[in-house]
RNA sequence: GGAGCGAUGCCCGAGUGGACGAAGGGACCCGGCUGGAAACCGGGUAGGGCUCAAAAAGCCCUCCGGGGUUCGAAUCCCCGUCGCUCCGCCA
């Protein structure tokens, strides 16, 4: 959400920023502009009524206890107790129609972001690995998965449709070992606390970090008890101290959180409809911090910096993408994408976007710090990032290190966390 | 799922219709006392909104959230959320 006070000054700064995401949001900051101008107006009478009936209501009280007659002030003021009611119930109106409107406007852009139509306009910050030359024609994960019997994309569409595959043998294993893998290195070396939380949520932690009121088509919701399935841990972390004033001494907050995140997908019919990069559900190691103004795109690099550092171990070639303002989401003001090289798919493949929110959900969640003792509490801002991807990770695992024979060397890092299997096959 | 009880400031806790943004205590901060400290003494410590260029100041709202009754609500009524206790069920 937006600081009301800055779409009210600066409209015409915020229009052209916002419109620099693609979409025209005008209109919409037009109506935001009015209706708050119609507030502030419904808040100046009202306040004036109040102010008048908390006065004379006193003076009432002290006239009773002298025995006074106070029959025509109680007949006045329950008159302005009519007018006030009015007025508030106008007011309500009004402030709750703002308030649905400003969640629909998006973060502003960082100016460090470059502008930017689509994902054209991104801009690859840097490259890692090279990808590896095969002497064979490499294939498609979901070709390996099969063959080695470790994914079951049949199965998984007999108990629950499209878009849900089930694992089986080392590819339990394996999968298992990877969000070990992740946690462990963002826990000992990186610095973050884990945690692990609820993968139902209510709507206004949704709301907290933006899914909420404007996609709910892409997020699973359970009517009867009017809770929803996280899309990522994102929302069920970064919601943890919603509504509280933390210390500043406390911050930077870093959590590493496993869950597993469901989507509908809606808006991808037919879209990467083979393999296990665009499902319904998914297991995903996330990264999230809380941090100060001052402190949080160092905080944003480090984090890129902590995500890549996965990748590495693992050995896998893969860049870090400076996405442009059309290529947005909704809550961020800047994303870094980081993509792994699949091979057998012969792309560059998203398995991690970190993220500044700035104080776009923080405002949503009222989440704040204090910066030293005695000071106003201020917004914090909000990272998060991928840590990565579990599924894709190990789709790019299956692609990277296939030989030859159709088996799988495993990285020597997962070792370990494998009981000392080397290979799959 | 049933029955009952409860939610007050940073924490504990009083208040059950009128001067209450809220007694008292604790904690913390500032000052005094002291060689220094403890004890003691004095002072202070919530959030949001409106008016405003801003500051200052004033006003409005907030005693879990939302409605209502009343001239006036922390206090009375209704709804919701959360917590606790007992019963039932359950991995």
């Amino acid at each position: 959400m937006l600081d009301l006070r800055l779409i009210r000054e600066q409209t015409e700064f915020v229009k052209e920023r916002l419109g620099s995401r693609g979409d025209n949001y005008d209109e919409l900051i037009d109506q935001i502009v009015s209706l708050d101008e119609k507030r502030r107006k419904i808040i100046a009478e009202v306040e004036n009524l109040k102010h008048r009936r908390n006065l004379v209501s006193k003076e009432i009280g002290v006239m009773m206890k002298e025995g006074k007659d106070v029959t025509a002030l109680r007949e006045e003021m329950r008159q302005v107790g009519d007018q006030i009611n009015e007025l508030d119930a106008l007011l309500r109106n009004v402030e709750s129609e703002l308030e649905r409107l400003t969640l629909f406007v998006p973060n502003i852009p960082h100016e460090s972001v470059p502008v930017g139509r689509d994902e054209s306009g991104n801009k690859i910050v840097r490259v890692w690995g090279e990808p590896k030359e095969f002497d064979f024609e490499p294939k498609p994960h979901w070709e390996i998965g099969e063959e080695l019997g470790i994914i079951d994309f049949y199965r998984g569409v007999k108990l629950s449709g499209s878009r849900f595959y089930g694992l089986k043998g080392l590819g339990a294993t394996l999968e298992r070992a990877l969000i070990n893998f992740m946690l462990d290195l963002h826990t000992k070396e990186h610095g973050y606390t884990e945690v692990f939380l609820p993968f139902l949520v209510k709507p206004y932690c949704m709301e907290g970090t933006g899914q909420l009121p404007k996609f709910s088509e892409e997020m699973y919701w359970c009517e009867r008890d009017n809770l929803w399935l996280i899309p990522t841990a994102e929302v069920s972390v970064t919601n943890l101290h919603r509504e509280e004033i933390l210390d500043a001494e406390d911050l930077p907050l870093k959590y590493v959180s496993y869950s597993a995140c469901f989507r509908r997908e809606a808006g991808a019919a037919g879209k990467d409809i083979k393999g296990v990069i665009r499902v319904h559900q998914f297991n995903k190691v996330e990264l999230v911090k809380i941090t100060t103004p001052e402190q949080s795109y160092e905080e944003l690099e480090s984090m890129v910096r902590d995500a890549c550092h996965v990748l590495e171990l693992l050995k896998l070639p893969h860049r870090v993408v400076l996405l442009c303002t059309g290529d947005l989401g909704f809550s961020a003001s800047k994303t870094y994408d980081i993509e792994v090289w699949m091979p057998g798919m012969n792309r560059w493949l998203e398995i991690s976007s970190c993220s500044n929110c700035e104080d776009f959900q923080a405002r949503r969640m009222n989440l704040r710090y204090r910066p030293y003792r005695g000071a106003k509490p201020r917004y914090a801002h909000t990272l998060n990032g991928s840590g990565v991807a579990v599924g894709r990770t190990m789709a790019a695992i299956l692609e990277n290190y296939q030989q030859k024979d159709g088996s799988i060397v495993l990285p020597e890092v997962l070792r370990t966390y494998l009981k000392g299997v080397e290979r799959i096959g």
